[in-house]
DNA sequence: AGTATTATGACCTTGGTT
DNA sequence: AACCAAGGTCATAATACT
């Protein structure tokens, strides 16, 4: 697979070979960068007012974007308001490249990356070249004119009636390109509904090829016909969804908003069947170290759309973690991880309350149809809500009435209350919540801290499975033990995870500002008989591009970056500061992404 | 001073109808 | 298109209690 990145083969990595961002970010990183950042790191504390404001110069810059255009924009729209700042830059860029040519606008950088095409085949681009030139060939070009009026009417039914669905049409056209029905609802399903044609065709090809190398299933002869055909489609449909883009939406605004996949399993769950699925990584993630960041699916809008554009335009795997446990998770990870060939942790957790929480199985009304629980978050439910509960239940007595079923029922899904008696509800225990959270028992227990700490920490925290089967690719890769640096660990979900797939921890880097997590974290290290190093650091700010390359010579580098980043200014349960990643905690996101970007550098320097 | 308890909506998505 | 209704969400801050 193209991203596997091993230490022999660190010639050819993208950074290295072309294009005018990583020039720049070069430039950057060896002239300005070092003044601003230690402006940064001094005067964080006393300018308290606008937090990051060099970090998100500088990463602006490292997005892309020249230094002027981003002092430019920042100048002109403070530093607080982040959004205000892409939309200028996104606007200048606009500006300057020309706004006749509809293709430009497709991918936020659509002339560099027409550059790399015709520049850099390396790497990723394998099967992006296969789509584009190779697959449907040939009359590419020749046939678009009688093509184009060929398929006037289905044109113009779809601009003048436009009642098929966006979906619909997709399904349709894939359909009739040989397709199966099934696998194209499953392609659109997986890929998610505002995937493109491309995106939907490669998944839809990988699954065949897939196929075809399974000496069970006898894949239909390819058709040679078809496939000129659909360049032709794809060509008309590619230049009709732009048209659409942007009379919907105007110049300036962004590509379409990621969409919350439905089922939400990402690249696959063990659990679930799925077809094989290929990616194709953006260049600029292909390059050590692996990365993997996480924070709630159900952000404010747009909020991934940022995230994702500060991460390499990664698009986010998103997966609910119930299909890994009894309790939903929904969570995006946007990594650059390959996908292929995942395992689970053993033996798999169990998926349902029943199965989970057998004592509950005697008192479980027939009348509550729960089966998972919602997302364990960091507050349980109180004493009086299940008196209540219980009150209104004693006055019946076999089935309540339906108004008070539904009140009952609200309650305990809202705050995942469980039957642990007659007419009796209750909150999780805290060792319940480790168990489903695939912790060891006991593993926030102890130690000086507090129940309601243990709560907290809890839900702040990864589902331990559904990260090991996305880290479990790693295991081939790293056999003598891989080096983390971990941001923002909590009680150190991703050393769990890790361990419990029989990496070998040789070095972790943590940073956690929470001292109860630290001594969770360093608590479970000396239990487990950790062989190798474990560095805390207290303040993501001590992390210095200065301390990152000490680190970095002193070790050889990371092989894992990984962190989610505070989430209480997206999560909905916030009532108060849900203020999106502008918030005062979330803006920690932007150190995750200096972090990163700076131990990028770092170690390609040294290559 | 630290811990436990409690009350406190808003935003987004989805699905349905008008 | 517009509207509505419903479900779900890694939380915060005031208060009470040790």
């Amino acid at each position: 697979m193209t991203g596997n990145i091993t230490d022999n083969e660190s010639e050819n990595f993208s950074w290295s070979s072309d294009d005018d961002v990583e020039k720049e970010k070069e430039v950057f990183d060896t002239g300005s960068s070092l003044t601003t950042l230690s402006a940064f790191n001094g005067t964080a504390e006393g300018s308290s007012s606008s937090g990051p404001s060099s970090t998100l110069f500088r990463h602006f810059v490292g997005a892309g974007f020249s230094e002027s255009l981003v002092a430019k924009a920042i100048e002109e729209n403070g530093e607080g308001n982040m959004d205000s700042i892409l939309n200028a830059l996104l606007t200048y860029s606009a500006l300057e490249s020309s706004p006749s040519d509809a293709l430009d606008i497709e991918k936020s950088s659509a002339t560099e990356q027409n550059g790399d095409l015709s520049k850099t085949n390396n790497g990723h681009s394998d099967q992006k070249i296969d789509a584009d030139s190779d697959f449907w060939s040939s009359d590419y070009d020749e046939n678009i004119p009688d093509d184009l009026s060929d398929s006037d009417s289905c044109l113009g039914m779809e601009e003048t009636c436009g009642s098929l669905s966006e979906k619909d049409q997709k399904l349709l056209f894939l359909a009739d390109m040989g397709y199966p029905v099934e696998e194209v609802k499953i392609a659109i399903e997986r890929c998610g509904p505002e995937s493109s044609l491309e995106e939907l065709a490669d998944f839809l090809c990988a699954a065949q090829m897939a196929r075809a190398s399974d000496a069970t299933y006898v894949d239909p002869p390819a058709k040679p016909k078809l496939y000129s055909d659909y360049a032709k489609h794809k060509k008309r449909k590619l230049l009709e969804y732009e048209m659409r883009k942007k009379k919907q939406k105007g110049l300036f605004e962004d590509d379409e908003p990621i969409r919350l996949p439905k089922p939400m399993i990402g690249f696959g769950v063990p659990t679930e069947p799925c077809l094989p699925f290929r990616r194709t990584l953006p260049e600029a993630a292909i390059a050590p170290p692996y990365f993997y960041y996480e924070n709630v699916a159900l952000a404010p809008k747009g909020v991934w759309d940022t995230i994702s554009r500060f991460l390499y335009d990664v698009q986010p795997e998103f997966v609910d973690s119930k299909y890994f446990c009894a309790a939903a998770r929904k969570r995006g990870y946007i990594h650059n991880l390959p996908v292929e060939n995942r395992f689970p942790l053993l033996p798999l957790p169990p998926r349902t309350i029943n199965e989970a929480l057998p004592l509950t199985r005697k008192w479980w009304p027939d009348w509550d149809p729960r089966t998972k629980l919602n997302c364990l978050q960091t507050a349980i439910g109180s004493a009086k809500l299940t008196e209540r509960i219980r009150k209104a239940l004693e006055d019946y007595e076999g089935d309540p009435p339906d108004h008070v079923k539904k009140y009952v029922l609200d309650e305990c899904r809202k705050w995942n209350l469980v039957w642990v008696g007659r007419n009796k509800v209750a909150p999780l225990e805290p060792d319940e919540v480790e168990m489903l959270l695939g912790f060891p028992r006991n593993h926030t227990r102890g130690g000086g801290i507090s129940r309601t700490d243990r709560f907290k920490s809890l839900g702040n925290s990864f589902q331990v499975d559904t990260v090991a089967y996305h880290l479990s690719v790693l295991k081939d890769l790293f056999p003598g033990g891989i080096k983390v640096l971990s941001l923002f660990s909590g009680i150190g979900g991703a050393e769990v995870a890790l361990h419990r797939l029989g990496i070998p921890l040789k070095f972790v880097v943590s940073v956690e500002l929470a001292e109860v997590n630290r001594n969770i974290q360093r608590s479970w290290w000396e239990q487990t008989n950790q062989k190798g190093i474990l560095i805390d650091i207290v303040d993501v700010q001590q992390l210095t591009s200065d301390r990152l390359e000490q680190l970095i010579n002193k070790f050889g580098g990371f092989d894992l970056i990984i962190g989610g980043s505070p989430c209480n200014n997206l999560a909905g349960s916030n009532r108060v500061s849900r203020d999106g990643l502008e918030g005062k905690e979330s803006s920690l996101f932007f150190e995750y992404i200096r972090i990163l970007d700076s131990v990028k550098c770092i170690m390609g320097k040294k290559r």
